[in-house]
DNA sequence: GATGAATGAGTATTCATTCAT
DNA sequence: TATGAATGAATACTCATTCAT
């Protein structure tokens, strides 16, 4: 009864695939999740409606692959930040760069960010995947730090906590525009809490 | 054509749109604000159908006053807890306060909170309405702050940033679990995080 | 989340939903089940496509209500017949009266019929209540023959039996175009066939 | 532009070819044809999608040659049974038989009987083919019981009668459970008269 | 001939919103 | 004001059929 989902093995196939998470990715961005409607995916994608079937096995599922390529457009500028540290590392303006990092990825990945979040409380494997590369990547980052020579305890719960930070930050920074705030002000707190987190 | 709104000034008619909003609070805490239809809305609330588009426009209408009951909620235990604190203010104590009724509130607020967030990105009343609350909470909690006693530069900045923090770390502490975190040790970081902001 | 079916108290109501089941029978008799859409039935019943889930559950619930009416329109008439009965009876000419009835009767519903049969194999409730509604009419038939003074054994057995073999040869007659078969004498064998079976 | 069909000459193309009716035959048996698609038809026969639409034209082409297998399975015990008759016959013995054997294939063979038989009323390729082979059925038992020794009038009405009688008592010894009646006196009736129409 | 990926029209069902009463 | 029946546009998903390889 229910079709049969192809996991696309050749070039062409996978191409198809990725196309159709691309548009998918870009649409749940712009007017997010439930404002996306499957034949605008395929349209985007340049495919048709059918064949978004044939490679998902519902518009959830489209998601849920969607989610891959925003924790790696999300974390992998972190990764490549610290990779290209030189010794002996500069942890300021480490963070400098990591947020100015985050605030441009947070930019354009704002909505579906809300969306993936949304998702993962009513949705057991949205979540069970979120964490799953939640914990890929807080984990590469931790071994860059340790190779770096960053030594303090409980050190992956401070990275969780310094993505956490980082995060929220430029969530704020991006979207709250409280008349109050000096924002300027705020990010310096902020650098320093990391920093702060790290030595 | 379009149908007057009517801003109710008998107390029947307050109460009535009350329980309206209460009823679209607990379905959208519950189940999510896509998962909430105007049906279901509507009886829980003991109210017909059509009577919900005489106090709200639309349904997203409905969304826009559930938020200040969300906000109230979420924020005001904090309040109390300032409230009732005795000189010498003892900040350990009141951090472990404010991170257990975060974690508390978030507890039940959590859906409604992605709701609300990612409908602040697409609708700039639910954004404005959102910013407009956080202020009003924000600066109540300087006032509070500043009458006894503390005592820091940029306290506004450090007000917002350390309700981002809780934030992040309820939401972090109810719904992920990474296994190679301990969240004891984490909450301990962000408890000194925390103190750290206002000292 | 499921949509509350209304069991219609009122004569409107009543009418519309009566409406419905009437065009549901007109069509699934036309053109079969699978070759009618909810839109058509809605189209033809004067309402609109959401309406129809204000009374039925789904497409199926509709056929379930159909039923009904197949089962009365194919075997009142017989229940009229033998209340016109006088004594002393002649089965004879009851069972010729029979026959015709139901040829005229199969000649309007034997793509429901079989639409009908068809479902109730794969389709408990559809079997259920096809069974049921045989029940009924097979007791009542039971009760007009014995209070005609019909005295031989095995009643329920017979009727039953005597029930289908009415039913296939009307089909027989009406679809099927053997030439080498003489329908005038296949018509004599069954009625002699039928009285026998009450002699 | 529309393809040529295929009639296959070369073995290869003629086992294919059979391997599609058979699973056809085997799908529409086990779920109907609506519940059928042709992904299944051809998954289960082993070959591709595309070249079912080499050797049928259409999904209901398909329908067309397995009818030729139902009457085949349906019929031909009948006619063994016929042939291994001893003179002199016992026609009680062979109705038992015959009721027997009517019943077990029709255990297997509802749902694709009630299909065909759906299917024969709003399609006139159909119901051709079906006569066409109901009428073979029908003389090869005629000859049969006339070279051993059964002398009736009407002999082909009497065995298209009996039949029907075979057919729906099978039909509703398999799957009307009436509570009130008592299927082996039933069938005793049944048989009663299928002897009663031979001699 | 054969494959199976691709097509896109078709369909049941939902739900925000309106409106007759 | 209040009701809840009615509307109909919107949408996820299916599947017979085609076609590039």
């Amino acid at each position: 009864m229910s079709q049969e989902i192809r996991e696309p093995k050749q070039e062409r196939s996978i191409e198809k695939k990725n196309k159709i998470v691309k548009a998918g990715y870009e649409l749940f961005s712009e007017v997010g999740y439930y404002n996306t409607n499957t034949a605008q995916i395929a349209k985007r994608a340049g495919v048709s409606t059918g064949i978004v079937y044939g490679y998902f096995k519902d518009k959830r599922d489209i998601l849920l692959d969607v989610l891959a390529i925003y924790v790696e457009r999300a974390f992998s500028p972190v990764l490549e930040m610290i990779d290209a540290l030189k010794m002996p590392i500069d942890l300021h303006e480490l963070m400098i760069g990591v947020l100015d990092a985050a605030i441009s990825i947070h930019e354009q990945n704002a909505k579906i960010h809300e969306a993936l979040h949304a998702m993962s409380h009513s949705d057991p494997d949205v979540n069970a995947r979120f964490i799953e590369l939640e914990d890929d990547i807080t984990l590469k980052i931790a071994d860059r730090l340790k190779s770096i020579g960053v030594q303090v305890d409980c050190l992956n719960e401070r990275i969780h906590f310094a993505m956490d930070i980082v995060q929220s930050f430029s969530h704020e920074f991006i979207f709250d525009h409280h008349t109050y705030i000096d924002y300027v002000r705020m990010r310096e707190i902020v650098q320093n809490t990391l920093i702060s987190l790290f030595i």
